[in-house]
DNA sequence: CGGGTGCTGTTACGAGATAACATCACAAAA
DNA sequence: TTTTGTGATGTTATCTCGTAACAGCACCCG
C-alpha cells in the first residue's frame, strides 16, 4: 500500500468460509428489510470482505470476475452504493478507497484510522464525530453524513519503522 | 454547487482589493520563511480567495490565466500542494474541491462544514478532531494528519429549504 | 398476466490526478 | 564572478476515478 517504510505488510482477511458466512448473513438481513443482494452486489462485498483493508474501485472491478474477468465500472459503482446505503461498506474519502464495514448492518456514521504505512485501516466510529458534532451545532449546521477519516501509523508500524 | 433546492444562492467572495492584499501578506510570510510565493501559487491563491468557497480543481485549470488561458494540470496542482503545506489552501476529500484557509498561515489540522445546498463551507478547527484524537490514542495510532468534514446544511439554507 | 419499478449490461466519456523529462531561476559556495 | 545545486516551472502523455445515458431483464404487486 501507501510504502513508506521497509518492513512486511502481510495482510491476512478473514479465510473464504467465514466471508461466503458474512455474505450470507448480509443477504439475509437485505432479505428481512425487502432489499436485493443480488450478485455482484454479493460479489463485490465477498471482495471486500477477503481484502480485510481498503481495495481501490478499479481493482474491485479487475478483480470481479471469479474467472478472472474483469467488471465494467458502473457495475462496481452501483455495488458499492448500495452497500454504502446499507452500512456495508465505506468509502475512504481521502484515499479514494472503499472498505467493508467491521461492524454489522444499518446505515451509520463512521471513522477511520489508516495506516499509511501497511494500509490497514481501523473503524473507530464511537465518539469520533462528537467534536464535529458540536462545532456543526454551533454554527447552526444541519449534518447529514461526515467523513471523518485520520492517517498516520499503527501500533505495528510505529513500532518497527 | 450541489444543488438539492431552489432558492438563489449567490456566493460573494471578497473584492479585488482585499484578495490582493491577502495574496500580498501571504507572500511577505512565505519570504520570511525562506519559501518562494511564485507567481502561479499567487495566481492559484488569488483565485481560491476570489471564490470564498470550494473550486474543483479544473476550474482553477481554466480560469488561471487573467487572459482566459487554462493552465496544464501540474501547474496547478503543484500550486496546490504547496499551498496546503503551507496551510494557505485545504483540500476537501469528500467533494475533490480546494479552499482558501480562512485562517492565517502555518500548516495545520482543519474540519468543516459544508452545505451541500449552497456549496458554502466553514471552517471550525477547534475541537472538531478531538473525539478522533481519542479514538486514535486508544488505539495506538500515531496521527499525522486528518480529513474532518460534515455535510448538511448551512444555517441560511435549513431555514429557505 | 400485465405493468411498474428497480437492477443489470454496455458504450462512451468527462473529471481528477500524476509520471516523466527538459528547462529555467535563484541563491549559496567557490 | 562563475559555478553548482536545488527547487520551480513548462510540456507531453497517460493513468485513475467516476458517471451519463440507454437498452433490456427480473421480480413483485395487483
Amino acid at each position: 500500500m501507501g510504502d513508506a517504510c521497509q518492513h512486511d505488510h502481510a495482510v491476512s482477511g478473514p479465510g473464504p468460509a467465514a466471508v461466503s458466512a458474512a455474505v450470507a448473513r448480509a443477504t439475509a438481513r437485505c432479505q428481512a428489510d425487502g432489499e436485493r443482494m443480488t450478485a455482484p452486489r454479493r460479489r463485490v462485498l465477498a471482495q471486500l470482505l477477503a481484502a480485510g483493508e481498503p481495495m481501490k474501485a478499479y481493482d474491485l472491478i479487475a478483480g470481479y470476475g471469479e474467472d478472472g474477468q474483469a467488471a465494467k465500472p458502473p457495475t462496481v459503482y452501483r455495488a458499492l452504493e448500495f452497500l454504502e446505503r446499507r452500512g456495508l461498506a465505506h468509502r475512504i474519502a481521502s484515499i479514494s478507497a472503499y472498505v467493508a464495514c467491521s461492524g454489522g448492518d444499518q446505515a451509520h456514521a463512521a471513522a477511520f484510522l489508516i495506516c499509511d504505512c501497511c494500509g490497514a485501516t481501523e473503524e473507530v466510529t464511537p465518539g469520533a464525530a462528537d467534536g464535529l458534532a458540536r462545532a456543526a451545532a454551533a454554527a447552526g449546521y444541519q449534518i447529514e453524513r461526515t467523513t471523518i477519516e485520520a492517517h498516520g501509523r499503527c501500533p505495528g508500524c510505529s513500532a518497527t519503522a
